[in-house]
RNA sequence: GCGCUCAUAGCUCAGCCGGAUAGAGCAUCGGAUUUCUAAUCCGACGGUCGGAGGUUCGAGUCCUCCUGGGCGCGCCA
């Protein structure tokens, strides 16, 4: 889209949740009351467009009349002409219905910010987010969807927030299958085809090693032994290694170019190596860790749930474990990228193990905020984890390429006079995105069901709908004479005037200003799919609106005011979208 | 056995701190277009929110128990 740069108007702007909230807390303090609860968007639009349940609240509090408080409240409240007089219903809601000029007179100031009307956090934190955590020598897969997606759009939404973002790649590089690898890549390494493939080829050497061991305990000990030479730094081992973390890395970094998906830094297990003897002396040392059955644990005795789960951070043979890892990995995000807060978004599975951790790194005096940031799984059509006909993980990069052809399929039925170019670039947008829409618009905990159709669909909460909501804004701005008429209004000298005429001109302008409410909301809890809720009923207030109100064909000054609308409604779906790592076409 | 998590319309899913008559999409049925992209919009139909208690003015949401699914629980990661 092409924006011009607009000037950074910072914290200037307040959503009306925030002043509808300032002034009911004035109310309160007017009326000798104490505060009690937010105000809120709405429940229903018959209901007005905010809503204050605090006399529900405060009558329970106080034992006394709902209404009669609600009715005190309000006649200490000053509304200041920004909406009609609040209304007391049912029990003791407060309802707030705003003046159309109100809204419209907001709706113009976000047409002159860049940020929307979003503020930034009041107080900024340094942030490390840990994703996608792909391991080498093997290919990612489906399971590495929600991890990669959630942890990209959580960076996303917190650097918008003005906080200091720093997106760390664990990968899985180190670790006993070397030995398996590396015992392969000596006895059963075909050149030609690491060249054509090389994590297929990898994977081939892993599994028929694998299957030698099962039944062979000569090649088991085989393996053992090259894991060992790896891990004492033998140099023929260590570049075999080597190779295969660089095979690896370059595999991976093509599925992030697709997804479009970028790390800061990428600290493999490997990274932490030389650390974890250390690691495991403090613990000693400390009192923290103690030695059971010949191995070194940390007991969690005073924890009911971790009771009677210790963790082990060196076997009994000496070798160390991703605890180990794990501990050393908190030790360098919080001493050396000196974080505030550490997100870790890895699988529900793990969460037993990072409540270890996190316990320990208390046990440790830190006292950085630690977020194990969990999810579900993604299923078949038959409820079970996703596989291929023949029982393995689907490997991301078929999935990927699957969700580009399925929608280049759709747009030339569609809209077949695209150019080549313009094909190309829009299957690419339109398949990615409803790949990864579709797995941030549901509820992080929930597994959910992958179905091609759905996520295709131009109907419902799905990126093709939102993008095509987008792309016929851009349509219009293409049909219209002048190119970017509202432009020079943007930069602030002559705003647009918007007036809110009809009843769908009004909400689509009510639901725009509520973009500054949603963004910061989703990281309370970490969910995206606030958002993308959010613009779902954004873009189904602009197509109700696109319905309803001629555009082109209307007269001044309704033309330019809902051509405003138009173009902040293309701003924040592309802002929106954005935020959840997800492009838009200008055509599709 | 202990722990975590989920259960909402025929299907797929929303439902933030407890709030008003539990919402979408698909499917089914009925309307709207010589179009600013109908790839859309408007409407109808469809629910004992897994079950049973409890907390209170009010529970899909909080507590207890039960049923069912998924996952995890000392030397894999």
């Amino acid at each position: 889209m092409a924006i011009r740069q607009l000037p950074d108007r910072g914290n200037s702007m307040e959503t009306f949740q925030e002043i509808l909230g300032q002034k009911m807390t004035e109310a309160l303090d007017a009326s000798g009351l104490p505060q009690a609860g937010a105000v809120t968007p709405a429940t229903d639009a018959r209901f007005g467009d905010y809503q204050s349940n605090a006399a529900l609240i405060l009558g329970k509090q106080l034992g006394e009349n709902p209404r009669a408080i609600a009715q005190r409240i309000l006649d200490a409240y000053d509304l200041w002409d920004l909406c009609d007089p609040p209304t007391i219903a049912g029990a003791g809601f407060i309802n707030f219905t705003l003046r159309s000029e109100t809204i419209a007179a907001h709706t113009g100031d976000l047409l002159r910010d860049e940020r929307l009307g979003v503020e930034k956090a009041a107080t900024p934190k340094r942030i490390v987010i840990d994703f996608g955590s792909p391991n080498v020598a093997k290919p990612m897969h489906v399971g590495h969807i929600r991890s990669t997606v959630l942890g990209d759009a959580l960076a996303r939404i917190a650097s918008f927030l003005g906080h200091e973002v720093i997106r760390d790649n664990h990968i899985g590089d180190w670790g006993t299958q070397f030995g398996m690898v590396i015992y392969g890549w000596k006895h059963l390494l075909d050149r030609a085809a690491l060249e054509r493939d090389p994590i297929a080829e990898l994977v081939r050497i892993y599994k028929e090693t694998n299957e030698k061991a099962t039944s062979d305990p000569k090649v088991r000990e085989a393996v053992r032994e090259e894991l060992v030479k790896l891990q004492a730094g033998d140099p023929e081992n260590f570049s075999i290694w080597k190779e295969t973390v660089d095979l690896s890395l370059k595999e991976f970094e093509r599925a992030y170019q697709v997804l479009d998906i970028h790390y800061d830094i990428q600290r493999g297990e490997s990274f932490y190596n030389d650390r974890l003897p250390t690691v495991v002396e403090r613990l000693l040392k400390s009192g923290i860790a103690e030695v059971s059955e010949g191995a070194v644990c940390v007991f969690f005795r005073d924890i009911p749930e971790l009771g009677e789960k210790p963790a082990i951070i060196r076997k009994s043979d000496g070798g160390f474990n991703y605890t180990t890892t794990d501990i050393a990995t908190v030790d360098y995000r919080i001493q050396d990228l000196k974080a505030d807060t550490v997100w870790l978004v890895v699988g529900a599975p793990q969460i037993l193990h990072f409540k270890q951790i996190i316990a320990i790194a208390r046990r440790e005096g830190y006292t950085a905020d630690f977020r194990h940031v969990t999810f579900g799984s993604i299923l078949g059509e038959d409820r079970k984890l996703m596989k291929t006909r023949s029982g393995e993980n689907v490997p991301l990069r078929d999935l990927l390429d699957e969700a580009v052809q399925r929608a280049r399929k759709i747009i030339e039925e569609k809209n077949p006079d695209l150019s080549e170019s313009e094909k190309v670039d829009i299957a690419q947008k339109v398949g990615i995105g409803a790949v990864k829409y579709y797995d941030l618009s549901q509820y992080r905990m929930t597994d959910y069901i992958f179905s091609w159709d759905r996520m295709l669909s131009f109907q419902g909460n799905t990126a093709p709908y939102l993008q095509n909501a987008y792309v016929r804004i851009r349509s219009i701005f293409r049909k219209a004479a002048v190119a970017v008429p509202l432009w020079g209004a943007l930069d602030g000298a002559n705003p647009a005037k918007i007036t809110l005429i009809t009843p769908e001109e009004k909400s689509l302008a009510l639901k725009l200003s509520q973009f500054a409410e949603v963004v910061p909301s989703m990281l309370n809890d970490f969910r995206p799919n606030l958002l993308a809720n959010y613009l779902y009923e954004l873009a189904n207030a602009f197509h109700s609106f696109y319905e309803a109100c001629p555009v082109l064909k209307s007269e001044e000054p309704a033309r330019s005011s809902r051509l405003g609308l138009c173009e902040l409604s293309a701003r924040v779906l592309a802002k929106g979208l954005d935020l959840l790592g997800i492009n838009v076409p200008e055509k599709m």
